[in-house]
DNA sequence: GATACGTGGCA
DNA sequence: TTGCCAAGTAT
């Protein structure tokens, strides 16, 4: 149990501002209407994990069309839940959020568990979404802590620390200030504050609500907080990819192994990436070279992929696991970015040459 | 605690 | 153009 601090006045001026300019959101109950389906309010979340709501809103809307449900989520064959969260990232989340449906469905009926405790043992949520889900979705008084958060409250206190080591005493501040009440828009409330106001560069303090409680703001540069280590440099790496096309208009995929980088993905046959490659092609064939890589940056590392293309006659199959898959219908195998403009720049090559 | 893990928008 | 950053989690 939280005890009233005197930080209320900071959850009662926020909660007011956004009574007034909450962004209507997809997977937002109606103002006025408290019916947040626990089902919606949790695929949200693991979209949302490090991804901006412009990104996800798509993929949620297509989501909850086809699966309407947890149940029905649980349902999905994994190569479709797979190619319908093809382009939005962290590809792990997707195969965590199978599981987790797969679990909810056949452990607990259907019904996601409404504390953090329970929601916490659950595939793909960590304490972020576990707190996330119970306030919004189930109205429990969490202590919710995402980037947006960590930004708002380490400026709301001027907090010195640097970042990661603040994140305790970052907590500890959000937990003073947190509501025993309205946990949820309170929640919502910060977080829309950190993506329109509170932003990372130039914050809009004057027309922030928290503006007079705002220990940073009193300070020459309130976008100095928060305070932030210097990152590591982002190696580069280079790599090998075949595209090979059938004369009946197929092209060669074959799927990533379950974990790892683009884990469990359709792809293009590839080499491993590193600083030297191994460049041997996966069949003796006659190969063109396209001139420009394909250039990709990963969060831990920056890539260019050099494409190799090939045409096949009917009665020649590479050796190993893998699919014919129609061109026409290159857009539904549900590739990943890299992928994608590497079967982009193949296919323009060969129209090129035909 | 440190590292692996995608992608796109913005300055 | 290059770097920063985003509703984090798993190991």
């Amino acid at each position: 149990m939280r005890v009233e601090g005197t930080h209320t006045k900071i959850a009662g001026d926020l909660l007011a501002h956004y009574d007034l300019h909450a962004r209507r959101l997809p997977w937002r109950a109606p103002p006025g209407s408290n019916a947040a389906d626990p089902y919606r309010v949790w695929l949200s979340e693991v979209m949302l994990q490090q991804t901006t709501v412009a990104a996800v809103i798509p993929y949620f809307t297509k989501f909850t069309e086809r699966w309407p449900t947890v149940d029905a989520l649980a349902g999905a064959q994994d190569a479709d839940l797979m190619a319908a969260w093809a382009g939005l990232g962290y590809y792990a989340r997707a195969r965590n959020l199978l599981a987790c449906a797969r679990v909810v469905a056949a452990d607990h009926g259907g019904a996601f568990p409404s504390t953090e405790e329970g929601l916490r043992a659950l595939p793909g949520i960590g304490d972020y979404t576990a707190a996330a889900v119970a306030a919004i979705a189930f109205g429990h008084s969490a202590v919710v802590v995402d980037a947006n958060v960590e930004r708002v409250v380490a400026r709301l206190f001027a907090i010195e620390t640097p970042l990661p080591a603040a994140r305790p005493e970052i907590r500890a501040a959000a937990g003073r200030i947190t509501p025993d009440s309205r946990a949820g828009d309170f929640a919502q409330a910060m977080m829309d504050l950190g993506a329109t106001i509170c932003t990372p560069r130039n914050p809009a303090c004057g027309i922030c609500p928290l503006r007079e409680d705002c220990a940073a703001f009193r300070t020459a540069d309130p976008a100095a907080f928060p305070v932030r280590l210097a990152k590591k440099p982002r190696p580069h790496r280079l790599g090998h990819g075949w595209w090979i096309e059938r004369a009946d208009g197929h092209v060669w995929l074959v799927r990533r192994p379950a974990k790892g980088l683009l884990g469990g993905m359709r792809a293009l046959p590839s080499s491993d990436w590193s600083a030297a490659p191994d460049a041997a092609p996966p069949l003796a064939a006659g190969w063109t070279t396209l001139a420009d890589p394909v250039a990709h940056v990963f969060t831990h590392f920056s890539l260019n992929l050099t494409v190799h293309v090939t045409h096949l006659p009917l009665d020649v199959a590479p050796p190993g696991d893998g699919e014919w898959w129609p061109l026409e219908q290159i857009a539904e195998a549900g590739l990943p970015t890299l992928f994608r403009r590497a079967a982009e720049a193949a296919m323009k090559e060969s129209r090129q040459d035909a």
